[in-house]
DNA sequence: GCTTGATCTAAACCTGAGTTGAGCTTTCAC
DNA sequence: GTGAAAGCTCAACTCAGGTTTAGATCAAGC
Protein backbone atom coordinates (compact mmCIF):
# COMPACT_ATOMS: atom_id res chain seq x y z
CA UNK A 1 0.00 0.00 0.00
CA UNK A 2 0.95 3.51 -0.85
CA UNK A 3 2.20 5.64 2.30
CA UNK A 4 -0.68 8.05 1.75
CA UNK A 5 -3.88 5.79 1.59
CA UNK A 6 -5.24 9.00 3.32
CA UNK A 7 -5.85 11.95 1.31
CA UNK A 8 -6.94 15.45 2.41
CA UNK A 9 -10.22 17.54 1.56
CA UNK A 10 -8.33 19.87 -0.98
CA UNK A 11 -6.85 16.61 -2.76
CA UNK A 12 -10.30 14.83 -2.98
CA UNK A 13 -11.30 18.32 -4.54
CA UNK A 14 -8.54 18.52 -6.52
CA UNK A 15 -9.07 15.37 -8.06
CA UNK A 16 -12.60 15.04 -8.67
CA UNK A 17 -12.94 18.66 -9.95
CA UNK A 18 -15.66 19.28 -7.09
CA UNK A 19 -15.32 22.38 -4.67
CA UNK A 20 -14.37 22.05 -1.40
CA UNK A 21 -17.13 23.40 0.31
CA UNK A 22 -19.42 20.78 -2.04
CA UNK A 23 -17.71 17.52 -0.50
CA UNK A 24 -18.09 19.50 2.91
CA UNK A 25 -21.93 19.25 1.79
CA UNK A 26 -21.91 15.81 0.73
CA UNK A 27 -20.21 14.30 3.97
CA UNK A 28 -22.71 16.45 5.71
CA UNK A 29 -25.72 15.29 3.19
CA UNK A 30 -24.22 11.25 4.42
CA UNK A 31 -22.66 10.94 0.93
CA UNK A 32 -19.18 10.54 2.13
CA UNK A 33 -18.12 9.69 5.51
CA UNK A 34 -14.26 11.21 6.66
CA UNK A 35 -12.09 10.04 9.27
CA UNK A 36 -10.47 13.19 11.42
CA UNK A 37 -7.13 13.83 12.26
CA UNK A 38 -6.03 14.66 15.84
CA UNK A 39 -6.37 18.22 14.81
CA UNK A 40 -9.87 17.82 13.58
CA UNK A 41 -9.16 17.89 9.97
CA UNK A 42 -11.24 15.05 7.70
CA UNK A 43 -9.03 12.70 5.71
CA UNK A 44 -10.71 10.64 3.06
CA UNK A 45 -9.57 7.56 1.41
CA UNK A 46 -8.63 6.97 -2.12
CA UNK A 47 -11.65 5.02 -2.79
CA UNK A 48 -13.43 7.98 -2.44
CA UNK A 49 -12.05 9.68 -5.43
CA UNK A 50 -14.63 6.70 -7.26
CA UNK A 51 -17.16 7.40 -4.65
CA UNK A 52 -17.45 11.41 -5.20
CA UNK A 53 -17.20 10.46 -9.53
CA UNK A 54 -19.95 7.80 -8.74
CA UNK A 55 -21.94 10.70 -7.42
CA UNK A 56 -21.10 13.20 -9.93
CA UNK A 57 -22.56 10.33 -12.81
CA UNK A 58 -25.57 9.32 -10.91
CA UNK A 59 -26.32 12.91 -10.80
CA UNK A 60 -25.63 13.90 -14.32
CA UNK A 61 -28.54 11.28 -15.04
CA UNK A 62 -30.81 13.29 -12.82
CA UNK A 63 -30.12 11.59 -9.92
CA UNK A 64 -31.13 14.09 -6.29
CA UNK A 65 -28.22 13.72 -3.68
CA UNK A 66 -30.87 12.10 -1.97
CA UNK A 67 -31.62 9.39 -4.05
CA UNK A 68 -27.70 8.81 -4.27
CA UNK A 69 -27.39 8.44 -0.93
CA UNK A 70 -30.43 6.06 -1.04
CA UNK A 71 -28.39 3.97 -3.30
CA UNK A 72 -25.32 4.19 -1.56
CA UNK A 73 -26.72 3.53 1.60
CA UNK A 74 -27.85 -0.30 -0.09
CA UNK A 75 -24.70 -0.86 -0.58
CA UNK A 76 -22.92 -3.33 2.33
CA UNK A 77 -21.15 -1.48 5.02
CA UNK A 78 -19.90 1.80 3.53
CA UNK A 79 -18.85 -0.10 0.77
CA UNK A 80 -18.04 2.23 -2.69
CA UNK A 81 -20.07 1.13 -5.38
CA UNK A 82 -18.38 -1.52 -7.64
CA UNK A 83 -18.68 -3.10 -11.10
CA UNK A 84 -21.53 -5.02 -10.31
CA UNK A 85 -23.06 -2.47 -8.51
CA UNK A 86 -22.48 0.23 -11.46
CA UNK A 87 -24.01 -2.20 -13.46
CA UNK A 88 -27.32 -2.42 -11.51
CA UNK A 89 -27.92 1.26 -10.66
CA UNK A 90 -26.53 1.99 -14.71
CA UNK A 91 -29.40 -0.06 -16.31
CA UNK A 92 -31.76 1.77 -13.78
CA UNK A 93 -30.34 5.22 -15.39
CA UNK A 94 -30.82 4.27 -18.78
CA UNK A 95 -34.20 3.86 -18.23
CA UNK A 96 -34.82 6.95 -16.84
CA UNK A 97 -32.99 8.93 -19.25
CA UNK A 98 -35.03 6.96 -22.17
CA UNK A 99 -38.23 8.01 -20.25
CA UNK A 100 -36.62 11.93 -20.56
CA UNK A 101 -35.91 11.36 -24.02
CA UNK A 102 -39.43 10.20 -24.95
CA UNK A 103 -41.10 12.96 -23.29
CA UNK A 104 -38.99 15.05 -25.27
CA UNK A 105 -40.05 13.85 -28.39
CA UNK A 106 -42.98 13.63 -27.86
CA UNK A 107 -43.28 16.98 -26.95
CA UNK A 108 -41.16 18.37 -29.82
CA UNK A 109 -43.62 16.46 -31.94
CA UNK A 110 -46.28 18.52 -30.55
CA UNK A 111 -44.54 21.50 -31.68
CA UNK A 112 -44.12 20.58 -35.11
CA UNK A 113 -47.58 20.64 -35.13
CA UNK A 114 -48.09 24.21 -33.66
CA UNK A 115 -45.36 25.81 -35.51
CA UNK A 116 -47.63 28.29 -37.95
CA UNK A 117 -50.68 27.21 -36.13
CA UNK A 118 -50.74 29.95 -33.38
CA UNK A 119 -53.31 28.86 -31.87
CA UNK A 120 -52.35 29.33 -27.88
CA UNK A 121 -55.91 28.22 -27.65
CA UNK A 122 -56.07 26.45 -24.26
CA UNK A 123 -59.02 24.38 -25.44
CA UNK A 124 -57.00 23.62 -28.82
CA UNK A 125 -53.42 23.14 -28.13
CA UNK A 126 -52.30 19.97 -27.91
CA UNK A 127 -49.43 21.59 -26.32
CA UNK A 128 -51.43 23.32 -23.40
CA UNK A 129 -53.17 19.94 -22.86
CA UNK A 130 -51.81 16.71 -23.12
CA UNK A 131 -51.78 14.70 -20.63
CA UNK A 132 -48.52 13.83 -19.34
CA UNK A 133 -47.04 15.42 -17.17
CA UNK A 134 -43.47 13.97 -17.35
CA UNK A 135 -41.19 17.02 -18.40
CA UNK A 136 -41.91 18.80 -14.85
CA UNK A 137 -38.06 20.69 -14.06
CA UNK A 138 -37.21 23.23 -11.49
CA UNK A 139 -37.61 23.06 -7.76
CA UNK A 140 -40.89 23.85 -5.59
CA UNK A 141 -44.55 22.93 -5.52
CA UNK A 142 -46.43 24.39 -8.82
CA UNK A 143 -49.29 23.80 -10.61
CA UNK A 144 -48.75 21.17 -13.50
CA UNK A 145 -49.86 22.03 -16.78
CA UNK A 146 -52.85 19.86 -17.62
CA UNK A 147 -53.88 19.33 -14.39
CA UNK A 148 -56.71 20.70 -14.77
CA UNK A 149 -57.59 20.58 -18.38
CA UNK A 150 -60.95 19.14 -18.11
CA UNK A 151 -62.03 21.91 -16.06
CA UNK A 152 -60.68 24.89 -18.82
CA UNK A 153 -63.53 26.31 -21.02
CA UNK A 154 -61.61 29.06 -22.53
CA UNK A 155 -63.79 31.57 -24.09
CA UNK A 156 -61.22 34.55 -25.18
CA UNK B 1 -68.31 43.42 -26.61
CA UNK B 2 -68.90 41.67 -23.61
CA UNK B 3 -70.46 43.39 -20.69
CA UNK B 4 -67.39 41.78 -19.15
CA UNK B 5 -64.38 41.98 -21.04
CA UNK B 6 -62.45 42.74 -17.22
CA UNK B 7 -61.82 39.31 -15.16
CA UNK B 8 -60.94 39.27 -11.78
CA UNK B 9 -57.64 36.96 -10.68
CA UNK B 10 -59.58 34.77 -9.48
CA UNK B 11 -61.36 34.26 -12.97
CA UNK B 12 -57.76 34.45 -14.99
CA UNK B 13 -56.68 31.97 -12.60
CA UNK B 14 -59.70 29.16 -12.64
CA UNK B 15 -59.36 29.44 -16.18
CA UNK B 16 -55.45 28.87 -16.71
CA UNK B 17 -54.87 26.23 -13.72
CA UNK B 18 -53.00 28.08 -12.48
CA UNK B 19 -52.52 29.50 -8.68
CA UNK B 20 -53.44 32.76 -7.72
CA UNK B 21 -50.09 33.50 -5.82
CA UNK B 22 -48.52 32.38 -9.32
CA UNK B 23 -50.69 35.28 -11.13
CA UNK B 24 -49.45 38.20 -8.91
CA UNK B 25 -45.93 36.99 -9.04
CA UNK B 26 -46.15 37.22 -12.91
CA UNK B 27 -47.36 40.48 -12.62
CA UNK B 28 -44.50 41.54 -10.08
CA UNK B 29 -42.42 40.07 -12.43
CA UNK B 30 -43.17 42.06 -15.37
CA UNK B 31 -44.97 39.45 -16.79
CA UNK B 32 -48.21 39.85 -16.94
CA UNK B 33 -49.90 43.83 -16.57
CA UNK B 34 -53.63 44.26 -14.49
CA UNK B 35 -55.80 46.97 -14.25
CA UNK B 36 -56.74 48.34 -11.24
CA UNK B 37 -60.70 48.62 -9.87
CA UNK B 38 -61.09 52.04 -7.64
CA UNK B 39 -61.09 50.12 -4.68
CA UNK B 40 -57.55 48.43 -6.00
CA UNK B 41 -58.08 45.21 -6.80
CA UNK B 42 -56.44 43.81 -10.22
CA UNK B 43 -58.36 43.40 -13.23
CA UNK B 44 -57.21 41.55 -16.57
CA UNK B 45 -58.41 41.49 -19.62
CA UNK B 46 -59.76 38.54 -21.30
CA UNK B 47 -56.70 38.11 -23.46
CA UNK B 48 -54.30 37.35 -20.53
CA UNK B 49 -55.87 34.22 -20.64
CA UNK B 50 -53.79 33.67 -23.70
CA UNK B 51 -50.94 35.35 -22.66
CA UNK B 52 -50.63 33.18 -19.15
CA UNK B 53 -51.36 30.17 -21.88
CA UNK B 54 -47.96 31.63 -23.63
CA UNK B 55 -45.90 31.56 -20.54
CA UNK B 56 -47.06 28.04 -19.93
CA UNK B 57 -46.40 26.54 -22.67
CA UNK B 58 -42.73 28.57 -23.15
CA UNK B 59 -41.81 27.53 -19.90
CA UNK B 60 -42.85 23.88 -20.96
CA UNK B 61 -40.56 24.52 -23.31
CA UNK B 62 -37.65 25.08 -20.57
CA UNK B 63 -37.69 28.81 -21.10
CA UNK B 64 -36.81 30.86 -17.78
CA UNK B 65 -39.73 33.61 -16.75
CA UNK B 66 -36.35 35.73 -17.50
CA UNK B 67 -36.49 34.19 -21.27
CA UNK B 68 -40.13 34.42 -21.55
CA UNK B 69 -40.40 37.88 -20.12
CA UNK B 70 -37.79 39.16 -22.73
CA UNK B 71 -40.00 37.11 -25.61
CA UNK B 72 -42.78 39.07 -24.17
CA UNK B 73 -40.81 42.21 -23.88
CA UNK B 74 -40.12 42.49 -27.91
CA UNK B 75 -43.58 42.29 -28.79
CA UNK B 76 -44.94 45.80 -29.63
CA UNK B 77 -46.94 47.47 -27.01
CA UNK B 78 -47.52 44.94 -24.68
CA UNK B 79 -49.42 42.99 -27.26
CA UNK B 80 -50.07 39.04 -26.41
CA UNK B 81 -48.33 36.73 -29.20
CA UNK B 82 -50.13 36.25 -32.32
CA UNK B 83 -49.91 33.28 -34.81
CA UNK B 84 -47.10 35.10 -36.90
CA UNK B 85 -45.01 35.63 -33.07
CA UNK B 86 -45.65 32.15 -31.94
CA UNK B 87 -44.25 30.85 -35.26
CA UNK B 88 -40.72 32.30 -34.72
CA UNK B 89 -40.64 31.66 -31.15
CA UNK B 90 -41.81 28.25 -31.36
CA UNK B 91 -39.12 27.16 -34.05
CA UNK B 92 -36.46 28.51 -32.00
CA UNK B 93 -37.88 26.65 -29.04
CA UNK B 94 -38.02 23.45 -31.12
CA UNK B 95 -34.27 24.15 -31.37
CA UNK B 96 -33.48 23.63 -28.06
CA UNK B 97 -35.55 20.44 -27.74
CA UNK B 98 -33.07 18.99 -30.23
CA UNK B 99 -30.11 20.09 -28.53
CA UNK B 100 -31.87 18.72 -25.11
CA UNK B 101 -32.63 15.08 -27.19
CA UNK B 102 -28.91 14.99 -28.70
CA UNK B 103 -27.28 15.42 -25.76
CA UNK B 104 -29.08 13.27 -23.01
CA UNK B 105 -28.99 10.68 -26.37
CA UNK B 106 -25.36 10.68 -26.02
CA UNK B 107 -25.39 10.07 -22.56
CA UNK B 108 -27.40 7.07 -23.34
CA UNK B 109 -25.13 5.65 -25.40
CA UNK B 110 -21.89 6.68 -23.16
CA UNK B 111 -24.02 4.87 -20.82
CA UNK B 112 -24.73 2.12 -22.88
CA UNK B 113 -20.93 2.11 -23.20
CA UNK B 114 -20.28 1.48 -19.10
CA UNK B 115 -22.97 -0.71 -18.60
CA UNK B 116 -20.96 -3.98 -17.10
CA UNK B 117 -18.11 -2.00 -17.13
CA UNK B 118 -18.52 -0.75 -13.55
CA UNK B 119 -14.77 1.30 -14.10
CA UNK B 120 -15.56 4.23 -12.62
CA UNK B 121 -12.39 5.59 -13.48
CA UNK B 122 -12.22 9.68 -13.64
CA UNK B 123 -9.35 8.66 -16.25
CA UNK B 124 -10.85 6.03 -18.34
CA UNK B 125 -14.45 6.83 -17.66
CA UNK B 126 -16.15 8.45 -20.86
CA UNK B 127 -19.09 9.62 -19.07
CA UNK B 128 -17.43 11.25 -16.65
CA UNK B 129 -14.32 12.65 -19.06
CA UNK B 130 -16.72 13.82 -21.67
CA UNK B 131 -16.03 17.57 -22.66
CA UNK B 132 -20.13 18.76 -23.36
CA UNK B 133 -21.85 20.71 -20.54
CA UNK B 134 -24.82 20.67 -22.39
CA UNK B 135 -26.72 18.60 -19.95
CA UNK B 136 -26.18 21.28 -16.86
CA UNK B 137 -29.34 20.94 -14.70
CA UNK B 138 -30.74 22.20 -11.51
CA UNK B 139 -29.65 26.06 -9.98
CA UNK B 140 -26.76 27.57 -8.09
CA UNK B 141 -22.96 27.85 -9.62
CA UNK B 142 -21.13 24.10 -9.56
CA UNK B 143 -18.34 22.78 -11.32
CA UNK B 144 -19.19 21.06 -14.17
CA UNK B 145 -18.32 17.33 -15.25
CA UNK B 146 -15.40 17.56 -17.54
CA UNK B 147 -14.19 21.49 -16.37
CA UNK B 148 -10.66 20.19 -15.62
CA UNK B 149 -10.62 16.51 -17.11
CA UNK B 150 -7.42 17.50 -18.07
CA UNK B 151 -5.72 18.45 -14.56
CA UNK B 152 -7.28 15.13 -13.62
CA UNK B 153 -4.80 12.55 -12.57
CA UNK B 154 -6.10 9.23 -10.68
CA UNK B 155 -4.08 7.51 -9.07
CA UNK B 156 -7.04 5.51 -6.90
C1' DG C 1 -77.00 47.41 5.79
C1' DC C 2 -74.84 43.24 6.48
C1' DT C 3 -72.44 39.31 5.72
C1' DT C 4 -69.64 36.38 3.02
C1' DG C 5 -66.23 35.45 -0.09
C1' DA C 6 -62.72 37.39 -2.92
C1' DT C 7 -58.89 40.25 -2.98
C1' DC C 8 -55.22 43.24 -1.21
C1' DT C 9 -50.09 43.88 0.58
C1' DA C 10 -45.86 42.59 2.63
C1' DA C 11 -42.97 39.59 4.36
C1' DA C 12 -41.61 35.07 5.45
C1' DC C 13 -41.03 30.44 3.93
C1' DC C 14 -39.97 26.38 0.80
C1' DT C 15 -36.71 23.11 -2.09
C1' DG C 16 -32.03 21.75 -3.93
C1' DA C 17 -27.48 22.18 -4.38
C1' DG C 18 -24.41 24.24 -3.00
C1' DT C 19 -21.23 29.05 -1.93
C1' DT C 20 -19.44 32.63 1.02
C1' DG C 21 -17.57 34.79 5.04
C1' DA C 22 -15.72 35.41 9.63
C1' DG C 23 -12.76 34.12 12.88
C1' DC C 24 -9.70 30.45 14.39
C1' DT C 25 -6.64 26.21 14.15
C1' DT C 26 -3.75 22.68 12.00
C1' DT C 27 -0.25 21.07 9.02
C1' DC C 28 3.76 21.11 6.42
C1' DA C 29 8.03 22.60 4.30
C1' DC C 30 12.01 25.01 5.08
C1' DG D 1 10.32 27.00 15.01
C1' DT D 2 8.01 29.76 12.01
C1' DG D 3 5.14 31.45 8.34
C1' DA D 4 2.06 30.35 4.70
C1' DA D 5 -1.39 27.46 3.02
C1' DA D 6 -5.02 24.68 3.96
C1' DG D 7 -8.53 23.30 7.07
C1' DC D 8 -12.19 23.95 10.67
C1' DT D 9 -17.37 25.42 12.09
C1' DC D 10 -21.57 27.72 11.73
C1' DA D 11 -24.64 30.69 9.90
C1' DA D 12 -26.22 33.25 6.28
C1' DC D 13 -26.72 33.82 1.44
C1' DT D 14 -27.81 32.47 -3.66
C1' DC D 15 -31.28 31.35 -7.37
C1' DA D 16 -35.90 30.09 -9.44
C1' DG D 17 -40.40 29.71 -9.02
C1' DG D 18 -43.37 30.18 -6.56
C1' DT D 19 -46.62 29.30 -1.64
C1' DT D 20 -48.15 30.63 2.87
C1' DT D 21 -49.68 33.60 6.38
C1' DA D 22 -51.69 37.63 8.69
C1' DG D 23 -54.44 41.20 8.96
C1' DA D 24 -56.99 44.52 6.38
C1' DT D 25 -60.16 45.88 2.60
C1' DC D 26 -63.40 45.32 -1.36
C1' DA D 27 -67.45 43.71 -3.97
C1' DA D 28 -71.73 41.75 -4.28
C1' DG D 29 -76.05 39.31 -3.06
C1' DC D 30 -79.89 39.41 -0.07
Amino acid sequence: MHRTDLIAIGELAARTGVAVSAIRFYEAKGLLAALRTGGGQRRFLRADIRRVSFILIAQQMGLSLDDIAAELARLPAGRNPNAADWARISTALRARIDTRIAALERTRDLLDGCIGCGCLSLKKCALYNRADKASQRGAGPRYLLGDRAGEIVERD
